[in-house]
DNA sequence: ATAAATTTTTAGACAAATCTAAATTATAAT
DNA sequence: ATTATAATTTAGATTTGTCTAAAAATTTAT
């Protein structure tokens, strides 16, 4: 349940001449930010159910949200019907991930951070306000194009860097052999588990076999490390083949 | 008005280990930031009123929150009787310093910003909270024991640097001379003011004239510049005799 | 086509941080 | 020592984002 609605008007940096047109609270930037990624890279649908699900909130709240964001035009929704984002929400939401990826690249590149270490600290610094710092550290990072985790990073017009045609490791055959480009999850806990195992961006995975049984492969890393995969672990690298 | 009251225990980074003790509300810390800085560096008593000039909000406001730090054991504070920082909370409020001077030099040093165009930013990232990132920005900057505008930086520990006697431009005699070690307002009106005639960390400024009617007074800055300088800002620069 | 299960939305409540207006306490002035 | 003024606190309201429980709509299964 919420009541009224107004756009505030507020100075982005006290040096900036220029005005943000609508000031989002961090909340409202988190659900644009969901909503993108949830339907990258083709504008899907969303329901609210998936929102709730990842944001680990109520069904309920979710609805409360989407009634908000409609009415300040940065999403379509109409009830029951599922969501998608406006062209204005989507710009927001992909300077959103310009920035969490951004300083993804800072906590590595300049603060030797392990890349499973990166992901929460990212989720706050992706809210800080200020055009001029972002410009600033893109630059100082020599305009990076993807993440730590090969994600694509957005330029200042929001446009994603041409990538390679990616195929998830999840849908190679067997004696298939791919190139690590990317890992499609920041979670420490995976991304712990593929530093033990030797996988990082950049390494070749040979697949062995298919077990259909529990959907896992065994696969063999840079030439010289056996291991059997989980589907859960597959189906979230992505890379070319060789 | 406001009701009940409980701890929150979360993990600070999911990377560590440690646990914080009190999870505090952006707000929270920015009460205690304001109370340390109007107190410094005497613990001197702080009013309603002085807090809540200083955050623009109703003094009514400020009652509410004291009560609530007041029994989080953040600040002693009694009805009418003024506040002070606990231990506890000193130990907060010197760790957000830390966190926003830290971060002021990392724009200045590493991004190129100016000195006026810093304090916006910092006051958003002092609030991120992860000890590793503090920590590693820290060696990042080389364990930098001033900020861009001469404020001393605390260490890990919470210790400020031992600094020369610092004596206000506004206290000083005729034909005194000092060399500016320090501005204490970061507002960007003053510091632009200051870049445009010269006053910048490490010059030197030479009073000339007193003028006792609006106390404002003329001096040579830099050996070259004569300027007359009003009393607002000749006692927002410290620096020592020459 | 109807019933069952699932998804989504509404209704009503609550916590945090703020506000205004009114009451209370402290301080200053006569 | 009163009175006037200023500072502070309380009371009650509001906004944002959340919750639970219940109602409504949609989808799936029979
Ligand atoms: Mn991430
Ligand atoms: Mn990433
Ligand atoms: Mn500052
Ligand atoms: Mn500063």
């Amino acid at each position: 349940m919420f009541t009224p609605l107004f756009y505030v008007y507020l100075l982005n940096d006290t040096q900036d001449i220029f005005y943000r047109f609508k000031m989002l609270s961090y909340t409202e930037e988190n659900y644009l930010k969901i909503i993108f990624s949830l339907s990258y890279p083709n504008s899907l649908e969303i329901t609210t159910n998936d929102i709730a699900k990842k944001l680990e909130i109520n069904p309920a709240s979710v609805s409360d949200m989407l009634k908000k964001l409609n009415q300040k035009k940065l999403i379509d929704y109409a009830k029951y019907q599922g969501v998608r984002l406006t062209n204005e929400g989507k710009k927001i939401a992909i300077e959103i991930v310009r920035k969490h990826r951004l300083w993804e690249t800072f906590l590595v590149d300049k603060l030797n951070f392990s890349w499973d270490e990166v992901h929460d600290v990212a989720e706050q610094l992706e809210h800080i306000q200020s055009s001029l710092l972002i410009e600033r550290l893109y630059k100082f990072l020599d305009c990076p194009k993807f993440d730590p985790h090969g994600e694509p990073i957005p330029d200042e017009h929001g446009e994603f860097p041409v990538t390679e045609n990616l195929i998830c490791l999840n849908s190679c055959k067997n004696q298939q052999k791919i190139q690590v480009k990317s890992i499609t999850d920041d979670s420490s806990a995976l991304l712990q588990y593929l530093s033990k195992i030797s996988v990082s961006i950049g390494v070749s995975i040979e697949i062995c076999d298919k077990n259909s049984y529990d959907n896992s492969i065994d696969v063999i890393i840079n030439e010289n490390k056996n291991v059997t995969l989980s589907k859960e672990i597959s189906e979230k690298i992505y890379g070319v083949l060789l």
